[in-house]
DNA sequence: TATCTTATTGCAATTCAATATCAAGTAAAA
DNA sequence: TTTTACTTGATATTGAATTGCAATAAGATA
């Protein structure tokens, strides 16, 4: 999808869901749809400024994170959630619920994947550890409340 | 491994890095040892403050950091990373380089795994997504640092 | 176009996780 | 015991993100 796709995504989904398309949404979508890494609120934020120096911080944390909830922007990091220790040092992996926000360790065996490396452009990047983490309701979501 | 071997290691570990076992910091490990859940710093400090009501919270937090370091605990979640956003919103999956930290998309496909029901107490748990987080080495980090 | 409704903004204060500073305390080696 | 270096507790501070609220403005309606 590119900028122009990406932008009448947003005319759309703003009509859709009865939200306004301030200046200040816009270019906050804009700076992320032009940008070719993954930025954090803060570096969008220093970014409007420069065109928007009465920007908000809050404007920015609040509109990306509606933008997620629309389905505009994928985020990635656990934002907020404090970081989980575990004695556990046997090679594994983790269930998330998304219900309850429990993790349960979760042995796997014979994890493997093809990599595209046409569109992931790694290059010669050296490739050590891989996590995977499933996300899914447990089974006491599931007795509780499914 | 057990309680016994874990408190082993710890006293092991202590020694051999030439830090000393303190009660708080045995009682930290203990409680982290004996838990069946991951704990984050903030949860282990209201259990320890049970029995050592001077205990600092610093305390807590560096400790489990330290242990982190000493191989003796694992840890999930990045704490202080900032949460980063994206508009790519094909199903991909991310490389992070250990180095500089930067996020790369990476496309996979054929992503499989066995899940060792036995070890993995998952139940009837009902798995939707997957996340595979590769780490490693990115070409810009191996052409300037080695 | 004028008016109205309600989403949105900017600001400031606040939360929450985590870290830094530093004097005082204490394990453990000598 | 004495010494030394690691640790602690208290407190201040950082950084990310959120909240409350009055003022503002987008977009619908008349």
């Amino acid at each position: 999808m590119n900028k122009e796709e990406k932008l009448q995504k947003l005319v759309d989904i703003s009509r859709e869901k009865g939200l306004k398309l301030t200046p200040q949404r816009m270019a906050i979508f804009r700076i992320l749809s032009e940008s070719d890494k993954h930025l954090t609120a803060d570096e969008v934020y220093q970014k409007a400024r420069k065109d928007y120096p009465m920007l908000s911080a809050a404007t920015v944390y609040r509109n990306m994170e509606q933008m997620v909830s629309s389905g505009l922007l994928s985020n990635l990091g656990r934002s907020g959630a404090a970081m989980k220790y575990d004695t556990n040092l046997e090679e594994h992996h983790h269930f998330i619920c998304s219900h309850c926000g429990k993790v349960y360790d979760v042995y796997l065996s014979k994890v493997t994947y093809e990599l595209d490396m046409e569109k992931s452009r790694l290059g010669d990047a050296k490739i050590d550890v891989s996590e995977l983490y499933l996300y899914g309701v447990c089974e006491d979501c599931l007795n509780n409340y499914g």
